[in-house]
DNA sequence: AACAATTTGTCCATATTGTGGAATTGATAA
DNA sequence: TTATCAATTCCACAATATGGACAAATTGTT
């Protein structure tokens, strides 16, 4: 992970503890994090404590904890406090629009990106369904393209060492291959990827980039394989508006 | 706060000043918050890189901090998981379209309510405009909800205990008011807010119940003062109607 | 360009906090 | 009621966080 300044280990055990309990499908009881998460019973203990006692999690009638309700109040803080969120709102709009198709806005966090926005046809009435979803940099739209803005160095350790795990039968898991896409990436402006995220969902994604022409985020256009159309500047065309006009500066092509 | 088993005290300063941080209007500086903290510079440089190198918050070209995209991905997880949102959105969407007013669905969160679901006229686009946003017990329609179906003894603690501040000219912040307030709504089901919590919205709010009769939720419809209209029936049946489906047991009254 | 001022980042001895084995309490089932 | 299993508490000890003082970096000024 990141640098670690010394004297944040304990902090950094209970977030650890929070993303198992937030990644697992079922609330989990304490025996049973117990078994998986290496911790002996009284620390465990406390740390579970420490994060209801925090509303960070809340224990259920059964005993077995689920992250709580202040997750999603400092979240509306944080995409509150997104610029680049409210920046980018009518040029996402726009490309749904010229494309028919839902468009996602992902900014980097951790080893990959978490989406931060999302514009859907106008049928989909359920909310928040993929705003938040953590996409890894190898397998997504967002994420080639994203990696296919950053500076040659910080590539060349991303490629030599992520493992680049499968996530449908489609991934790029070959790093050569990868590297392959993201320079032609670097030559069109944009990425496409076929169901290599999710399976019957092709995507094309673009980054947006700062004024150091570093990568700040990237937009994506996901589109359901039956109804892909085979001119595929209808997308890309649309998607290069939109990233030109978010990013700052030159943009050198 | 609550308990503190012993063993927490610096996890719970790194979420105080993450809180403060998602708080401040603007992303502070490390000396801004030194100012604002009580924390020496050490400690607060190791906290805050603490919250950095968990993705908790983000450090800007400045220097400043502000949230991160973590913690939109540790959000999804706690919507994805509750249940309460799942099983009530049929029923809050069907008082919508009897009201033809915003519907909103809080649960507690540290000393007030979060509201985790939201519903709203069609015509509105911008999404997760109030989801996350924190309410106080005494202001909101949610709030006073909540508290009239809380056992007699854990409410007048709050009535006792509780600062009551002032969130607009008209929040209630007598407790003696606020009870009667609280005993009106325990008679007929549900009780009226009328802009204490927000100038100009004035608000219907009834508790969702679990098997013990305990309160676990709360659903408002919030009305533009404009648009009220005189016969209140029209809001309150359509809220009653809701949180009895959505009360587990019977429902004495 | 050099200097001053302001802000950020680092070190290390020390005090405080968190740790975990073991005992206790509480809950559930027989 | 008793047995069984899990949750919770205790406390001596070890590991971690603390903060005064210092160093480095950044920014603004002449």
């Amino acid at each position: 992970m990141a640098k670690q300044v010394q004297g944040t280990q304990s902090f950094a055990r209970s977030i650890g503890l929070l993303q198992h309990i937030c990644d697992r499908r079922n609330p989990p009881t304490l025996a049973k994090l117990l078994d998986e998460c290496a911790f002996t019973r009284p620390t465990l203990y406390r740390l579970l404590n420490g994060l209801e006692s925090e509303g960070l999690i809340v224990q259920l009638k059964d005993k077995s904890y689920k992250p709580g309700p202040r997750l999603i109040n400092l979240a509306r803080s944080a995409l509150a406090k997104s610029d680049i969120r409210d920046r980018a709102r009518d040029a996402l709009v726009r490309v749904r629009e010229q494309t028919g198709e839902t468009v996602h806005l992902a900014v980097p966090s951790g080893e990959g990106l978490v989406y931060i926005d999302k514009i859907e046809s106008l049928e989909t009435v359920r909310m928040n369904s993929t705003i938040g979803t953590f996409v890894p940099l190898h397998s997504s739209g967002v994420g080639k393209a994203y990696l296919s803005a950053l500076p040659e160095e910080k590539l060349t350790v991303f490629l030599e060492n992520a493992p680049l795990e499968p996530i449908t039968p489609f991934t790029t898991t070959d790093p050569i291959k990868l590297r392959a896409q993201i320079n032609q990436c670097r030559r069109q402006g944009f990425v496409f990827d076929g169901q290599e995220n999710e399976a019957g969902i092709a995507c094309f994604g673009a980054p947006i980039l700062d004024e150091n022409a570093q990568p700040i985020a990237a937009v994506s256009v996901s589109v359901p394989l039956f109804r892909l159309k085979d001119e595929t500047s209808r997308y890309s065309t649309a998607l290069l508006d939109c990233v030109r006009e978010l990013s700052d500066g030159e943009f050198q092509r």
